[in-house]
DNA sequence: GATTCGTGGAG
DNA sequence: TCTCCAAGAAT
């Protein structure tokens, strides 16, 4: 039946009678998929540090930082973090300086704010006991729905439903989904399937063993391991004779997580200013995005896409006359010697971002407003910078070193 | 409900 | 190089 030709109202009363059939809990074929999923975690679970430990504080940190963020690359912040701040009372007592120098690179930074905001609360109003209760988990900041099940399913092993990126893919395609899994419907569906799993394994006696916990971090590792995005590699599933999608030959069409938004190009100029051996920084305020992190002082150029094109068809002219005027209404007095320093690319989310960084000097130290200081490199190293204006503080360490 | 927030791995 | 997207949350 093609659902397009239905209109508004038949619509909803079709998705409602197949609602009925499609969201009946079948709990035979949830056994065999939970038993399937456990064993398959005994002997396949990556060694991970986290994996290590029952603290809750310290798993509560993994979920933090493993927000849109790879295994990888959290391992070596995670082990540092947990030696920097092995206890939550001393992260509630660190600098907000400190915390953010520690999450350098690793991006989001609201994040870190929201986990020392958190730690403060757990000091201060549950005696430094991190809370066992989801509702009370789930009202801390920076802690949504999914990361408050993961620590209560990992910490407690309360049966708690996890729904991450890697579960949406592993039940869409056992449960051969079609539909968006970011759509509130379907999203709902997702919550709910994961809910039945958790509570089967809840159901499941065995001595000694943390099978809610398990089963969350099943479907996770699953997903990671084997369900992947591209390529996944069915043969080693667990789940290949439960997996609709597999069953049908559609695993590589699910999820269906429809279109993405289109990429935009912008441009920004960023100013290496020095005097008497010291470099023009700024600290970017509350309320702004990467607050309260460091960076030289920049301001964006308009005509991204012109710039763009202008650097496609070698046309180098606007690369020259642009930084002098720009120079004063970022720094508010002219630069001596401006000279191109380097360009970094990067992106944030949608955002294809080109810096241009100009190296130039200004006679004396003016004192600028509020939120800039002069420093030298070995004061800058101390200061959280966004990766990209750290590439350039790196490029210019080698510089002065005649690298 | 659609946007925004960072960065880097992997194909 | 370019695209996708990773243990999401807040607004």
């Amino acid at each position: 039946m093609d659902c397009r030709i239905l209109s508004g109202q038949r619509l909803k009363i079709f998705g409602a009678l197949v609602g009925v059939e499609t969201y009946k809990h079948d709990v035979t074929r949830d056994q065999i998929i939970v038993n399937a999923l456990l064993r398959w975690f005994a002997t396949n679970a990556r060694d991970l540090p986290w994996r290590r430990t029952l603290d809750p504080y310290a798993i509560w940190v993994s979920e933090i930082m493993l927000q849109q963020t790879q295994v990888k690359t959290v391992i070596p912040y995670w082990e540092r973090w947990m030696k920097r701040f092995p206890r939550v009372e001393i992260l509630a007592a660190t600098p907000m300086n400190d915390v953010l120098k520690s999450w350098e690179g690793l991006g989001y930074y609201s994040r870190a704010r929201q986990l020392h905001r958190a730690a403060q609360i757990i000091t201060d109003e549950h005696a430094g006991v991190f809370p066992a209760n989801f509702n009370t988990v789930l009202a801390l900041p920076g802690i949504g729905r999914y990361t408050a099940g993961a620590v209560c399913s990992i910490a407690f092993n309360q049966p708690t439903p996890i729904l991450d990126g890697n579960v949406i893919r592993v039940l869409a395609r056992v449960h051969g989904i079609a539909t968006n899994p970011r759509e509130n419907e379907t999203n709902d569906h997702l919550w709910q399937l994961a809910g039945e799993l958790v509570s089967v394994a809840a159901s499941i006696r065995k001595p000694g063993r943390k099978v809610c916990s398990e089963l969350n971090q099943a479907l996770m590792e699953l997903g990671a391991l084997v369900c992947t995005p591209r390529n996944p590699t069915c043969e080693k599933c667990p789940l290949l004779r439960n997996c609709r999608a597999r069953l049908d030959g559609r695993q590589h069409e699910l999820p269906n997580l429809g279109p993405r938004p289109s990429v935009t190009p912008r441009r920004f100029a960023a100013f290496v200013i020095e005097c008497d051996g010291r470099f023009l920084v700024r600290q970017r305020l509350d309320g702004v995005h990467n607050a309260q992190l460091w960076e030289f002082p920049n301001i964006e150029m308009e005509n991204a896409e012109a710039g763009r094109k202008a650097e496609a068809t070698n046309i180098r002219s606007s690369k020259l006359d642009v930084p002098p005027q720009l120079s004063k209404e970022c720094l508010g007095r002219s630069v001596r010697n401006l000279k191109c320093f380097c360009t970094i690319k990067h992106s944030i989310t949608r955002y294809r971002i080109t810096i241009e960084a100009f190296r130039g000097n200004f006679p004396r130290r003016y004192s600028m407003l509020g939120n800039a200081k002069w420093l030298r490199l070995v004061e800058m190293e101390k200061l959280p910078f966004p990766s990209a204006h750290r590439r350039i503080l790196v490029r210019l360490q080698n510089g002065e070193r005649g690298v």
